[in-house]
DNA sequence: ATGCATCTTTGCATAGCATGCAACTTATGT
DNA sequence: ACATAAGTTGCATGCTATGCAAAGATGCAT
């Protein structure tokens, strides 16, 4: 019994192949259909029929419509967490953090078109961008909880047992705040990086962000 | 010819009275229905008729059911924003910030009743807790131009013909990140109080916030 | 007070979102 | 090949949300 299946990668039988497929195809149609008539335009009767399956099976896959457009690589959180626990112990836990949503970022930006779809759907409907921070936000407890594990490697992590209820109440402030201080910087840098696309590089903002958070958002020249 | 209405206050002719009790009635309404049965349970039919309008008045007033539980104080962020502006030109941007929002709060917490059920539904479903982030991102952008006029006395702001698409281009990515992280100091601080309600007051969780960000989140007793 | 202009409320019609259920089709393991 | 489990589909249903036009309430000038 092999120890396989991390569930991001291609293996698996027909049937997992298959649903993964219908996944993929109804999220990027979601996306196309999105960027070319606008968000709230696109019914999920057209999302649906461009994937090839029915309306039913649409709210197989995602809870909401607007799911659709928002969760884009579900196993990105997980990796970010790995990288914070693997990081080499002279980082502080901000640098730990700094590093693995870099490299996380660097990644995404490589699918280019997918990538600037995404934030081109998100930035023309505020109230989509809302539905992305919720998105992230479970995994900003867990993220918590792993930056918890790093800092007092006592602490157990990733129990699937454990309710959101209880790995809210176990965090401590500091992790916690640490998680969502995290990601902010990330929805911050977008959005500057949107704004002003043609001023500086995407990582250049996200690493000037950190810089601030890090020097305690001192007050510029003044 | 007064330089009344901030809007917020008592005044105003008949109708503003009536529209303003017309929506606090929803708003409460909304509130008390949904911490007695559950968000997702109370329909839209049954937050009007608690209110004594129909249905489609409600929408009149709030866009979307879950706009009702969120939306508090819709003048909260104007006072922050003149706070800010009129703070010493002794204090750091980030400490007229903490300021300005600590005073917010404690008079929010007066109200303990309405406070507390909202803590309490927010809490309840994650779901409206995004929402709420979303009610107040718009907020988060007039805040970032506020503290980039206080930096930079020259900036204009509030201005009414300005398109949030121009605000947001217009923005440095300081005030804009001393905004997010202010929003995000306060949804923090506000989760981890709800979790350990017992141990420490808000407020208090609330200065220890900022202390950690102005202090660059350095690593804790290693 | 009377009448007019403006704003607000309301019911009705309509479209789309979302869920439960039962029937049907397709993989998987033996 | 067979039985079981998993996935898909259509149908019925309820709720959210918007446009429209009629009716009601308010503000204002005379």
């Amino acid at each position: 019994m092999q120890l396989m299946s991390e569930k991001g990668a291609a293996g698996g039988g027909l049937r997992e192949r298959k649903k993964r497929a219908t996944r993929a195809a109804l999220a990027e149609a979601a996306i196309r259909l999105a960027a070319a008539h606008g968000a709230e335009k696109v019914t999920v009767e057209a999302i649906s029929a461009a994937a090839g399956v029915s309306v039913r099976t649409f709210f197989n896959y995602f809870d909401t419509r607007d799911d659709a457009y928002v969760v884009i690589d579900a196993d990105a959180g997980a990796r970010i967490r790995r990288s914070v626990l693997d990081a080499p112990a002279s980082l502080t836990p901000l640098e730990a953090l700094r590093e693995a949503m870099a490299a996380e970022l660097a990644e995404a930006e490589q699918q280019h078109e997918l990538w600037r779809l995404h934030a081109e759907v998100l930035h023309a409907s505020p109230h989509l961008l809302v539905r992305s921070l919720g998105a992230h936000m479970a995994d900003e407890t867990l993220l918590a909880e792993a930056i918890a594990a790093r800092i007092r490697p006592g602490t157990r992590t990733g129990d699937p047992a454990a309710t959101d209820e209880q790995r809210r109440e176990a965090l401590d402030l500091y992790p916690r705040l640490l998680a969502a201080v995290a990601a902010t910087a990330v929805r911050t840098s977008v959005e500057h990086w949107f704004a002003r696309q043609e001023e500086a590089a995407f990582l250049d903002v996200f690493q000037e962000v950190f810089d601030l958070l890090a020097a305690g958002l001192p007050a510029p020249r003044a």
